[in-house]
DNA sequence: TCGATCCTGTAG
DNA sequence: CTACAGGATCGA
């Protein structure tokens, strides 16, 4: 489920539901979901009040009284959100924090490959200090795309998708960028001209913005959200909308990558 | 730079 | 049954 896009919308939605709240209990379901650490370090964080909700690439922190911050990390399947009863809620919870008001912050995770951990402001720095730039902020521009393309000869969607690099783009925006950029994603980033470059990054901070707008919109429903459909990703074999050859599927860095053989190459 | 690994669920 | 899934890390 979740690039930054999805994380984004579920910051939205911890920002309107649970900021202000006091964290009165903390229930770790799967002990493995707090890995490294051990779940007794995470009921540090009863007693504290949330105080905000930021986003560094697909993490999600949730700074808490008493300098702590929380670190959510949903992976594939990861979810968190408020119920109205912290009492009720499905077997998928991982972790839940009941709040004062009985209300309940729950970390719902189906494959379990999700990570939430508590730090302290300064090993906070420590832990996100390989992440990437954010493609949202007026640091991205193209010339930066230019410089950062220029020191890497990774093949184009394995160097979108590494969060050391630019933090957030996952499988499927990478997948989708490159397609409207109309660049091949075995090519190397060092071979790729400026105005491919260019037309890359308008890609990125486009299908960034609009991934936002139509996740909010999906999580503020009831329900499914995986109904959304892409223009390549997850249409092997099917037409391209722009010049009708077949979608093809590869594998990069153990990851499926679509693309169109007559539009990017 | 691979491949295995962490997990559960769904589609074919 | 097998293949694959919107992620990341580890060791060879």
């Amino acid at each position: 489920m979740p690039e930054l896009p999805e994380v984004e919308a579920v910051c939205r939605k911890l920002r309107r539901d649970a900021v202000g709240a006091l964290i009165e209990r903390v229930i770790v379901y799967r002990a493995r979901s707090t890995h490294p650490q051990h779940p007794s370090e995470l009921e540090r964080a009863a007693g504290q009040r949330i105080e905000s909700i930021e986003r560094r690439g697909k993490n999600i922190l949730i700074h808490l009284s008493g300098g702590l911050v929380l670190r959510v990390h949903l992976r594939m399947t990861g979810n968190l959100f408020v119920v109205p009863d912290a009492r009720l809620h499905s077997e998928r919870v991982r972790v839940c924090f009941a709040l004062q008001d009985g209300r309940g912050l729950v970390f719902e995770d189906t494959r379990a490959l999700g990570v939430i951990n508590l730090h302290g402001t300064e090993d906070l720095d420590r832990v996100l200090s390989d992440i990437g730039i954010n493609p949202l902020t007026r640091a991205f521009t193209p010339e930066w795309l230019v410089q950062a393309a220029s020191a890497s000869k990774r093949p184009a969607k394995l160097f979108l998708m590494d969060q050391s690099i630019i933090a957030g783009v996952g499988n499927i925006y990478a997948a989708e960028a490159l397609f409207r950029a109309r660049i091949d994603p075995r090519k190397p980033m060092n071979g790729i001209r400026r105005p491919k470059l260019e037309a890359l990054h308008a890609a990125i901070v486009d299908i960034l913005r609009q991934g936002i707008k139509a996740a909010v919109i999906a999580y503020s429903k009831p329900g499914d959200y995986s109904d959304t459909r892409f223009i390549v990703y997850d249409r092997k074999d099917e037409p391209c909308n722009t010049c009708g050859r077949k979608i093809q599927r590869i594998v990069q860095g153990g990851r499926s990558t679509y693309f169109c053989p007559g539009c990017q190459c």
